[in-house]
DNA sequence: ATGCCTTACGTTATACGTAATTATT
DNA sequence: AATAATTACGTATAACGTAAGGCAT
């Protein structure tokens, strides 16, 4: 007695036919030709060792235990295609450096920063929420996670890496762009222009200033053209790099929600890198509150 | 970019590495030669897209996508061999009509008696208690039960079988060998010979004869051999088959809980033969208790 | 006639084993 | 030496597509 193996085309195939019903539509679907989906029905069924087809001179079509089988195919098919995925998913995770944090701008600068100390691997950067960044961390899926507070973690350490101060970007002629200083209250009920991924900020803005609507833009490129082409308010930080927009004047927030200090956290053994971290860490504007750069 | 579908035979090859730990190791393991294993493992990687191996000239060990990947191959394999297990199974319940039945006795007169209605089919009989009976008969599983009280259950109809009336067998120098007949308690402490498949008449001779020891034989030959050859009591019904052995004496029971009557139950549309059943069915002994061996 | 499945056939891909090679212990 | 992995090579299996045939609607 011959017994045959069963392959994963044979399952694919069976899988697709319980699909479309058809020899043919099987083969015009997985682009092979319809004598090879018969044959492969075929040697499947010889591989089972029982019927899975009814078949007529002119028609096919899955017999009970056939739709059994193919019920099976597509599990097995499917958790193949899951395994490459997972596989493959895996591999790229062991040559990216996942960083995560709360918010946008301290990744800008980190991630360069961190190139020579992971030379051959990738800097990819995540913005979540303080507790997954924790957790994270934890589990090793992030490799270093910045947050506004130190975080207490076994085997970690956290280290300061510099403030992020908010400001308002006005048009010149805005009725208000001569303030030296402007708080959330002063421009609350004002629309305001806003990038989509901002983290902690995107909450905090909504918070603070309840009645403006936000325009919210994914974009990058298209989010500094609506900046520089509108007269509509938007938000820079001290990290957001130079901004020197002719017609724009860019006006500190006063409230101390507006001012927030970064920590890095890390694995112990990841010191050295984290140090130098903080000490390369620059803003691109020199704080406009008068606060040092580089801390104690 | 050639992209190589992954193979069945190159995942089991995989799951068995993690084993193994050695090419040569899985190629003994599974029949096949060294270098096939290697080329199966290279094509394999080749598959991911990523490395699964750590290789120095001389040895092969797994990295830790490769443990990964394993882990996906070995229950995709198993999913596979669960596959074709479930399916054969599925088909050879298809070709086969399974009886349930609290004992085993009905079944003996039972199977034989459908063998006409299922040409073609298997007649399997199966033990079990009302309850799965119950449950089987509902779902499909048994397409007619054998209970000692009739069932009700939608589109299903119940029709008397015929009793079983247990007797001791008994030496004929036995103390007790002359009485016309004995309670469980009469016997009670006497050790045992004992069929092990005997439905319910277990739990209900343990019960009745709580100070008795039963030697549980489960081979149907060497328990009648047992019974011929040794002076130990044991049991026999009007449903067991001629036994007149010589040298022994058999004796009803006289307590009612050894006296039932069988009901079979079946689909509505089985109604024929079900009928036909209960008029075929007949008692190998007449009854001793002089009760009828047909039904109104 | 058209659609669907199968059989037949020649081609090609590829999985296999044997044998030889290299490296490690 | 012995063990383990690979490379090289010839063979054979078998999956493929094209072409042709049979049977229904």
């Amino acid at each position: 007695m011959e017994t045959r193996l069963i392959e994963l085309y044979q399952l694919e195939e069976l899988a697709a036919f319980s699909d479309c019903g058809t020899i043919s539509g099987v083969g015009e679907r997985l682009g092979v030709s319809q004598p090879a989906v018969s044959r492969a029905m075929r040697l499947l069924e010889e591989a089972f060792g029982v019927p899975l087809f009814n078949r007529s001179s002119n028609s096919v079509s899955l017999n009970s235990t056939g739709e059994k089988a193919a019920r099976h195919a597509r599990l097995i098919v499917e958790a193949v295609q899951r395994a490459v995925e997972d596989v493959r998913a895996y591999d790229r995770s062991l040559n990216t450096v996942l960083v995560g944090s709360e918010a946008p701008a301290p990744l800008w600068s980190v991630a360069p920063l961190l190139s020579p100390f992971f030379s051959g691997k990738v800097i990819a950067g995540e913005l979540t929420d303080v507790r997954t960044l924790q957790e994270g961390l934890g589990n090793g899926r992030f490799r270093m996670v910045i947050t506004t507070c130190p975080l207490r973690l076994a085997g970690h350490v956290s280290v300061r890496l510099g403030h992020e101060d908010l400001m308002f970007v006005l048009s010149a002629d805005h009725a208000l762009a001569g303030r030296r200083s402007l708080s959330f209250a002063d421009m609350d009920g004002q629309n305001m222009l806003l990038f989509n991924r901002l983290g902690f900020w995107r909450s905090l803005t909504e918070r603070m200033m309840p009645h403006s609507r936000f325009y919210v833009q994914s974009d990058m490129a298209a989010m500094r053209d609506f900046v520089a082409h509108s007269s509509i308010p938007s938000f820079t930080t001290n990290l957001a790099g130079p901004l020197a927009v002719k017609g724009k004047v860019v006006i500190p927030v006063s409230d101390k929600e507006a001012h927030v200090e970064y920590f890095v956290t890390g694995r112990s053994g990841d010191l050295g890198v984290l140090s130098q971290l903080a000490r390369s860490f620059a803003p691109f504007y020199s704080s406009l509150s008068g606060e040092p750069d580089q801390q104690g």
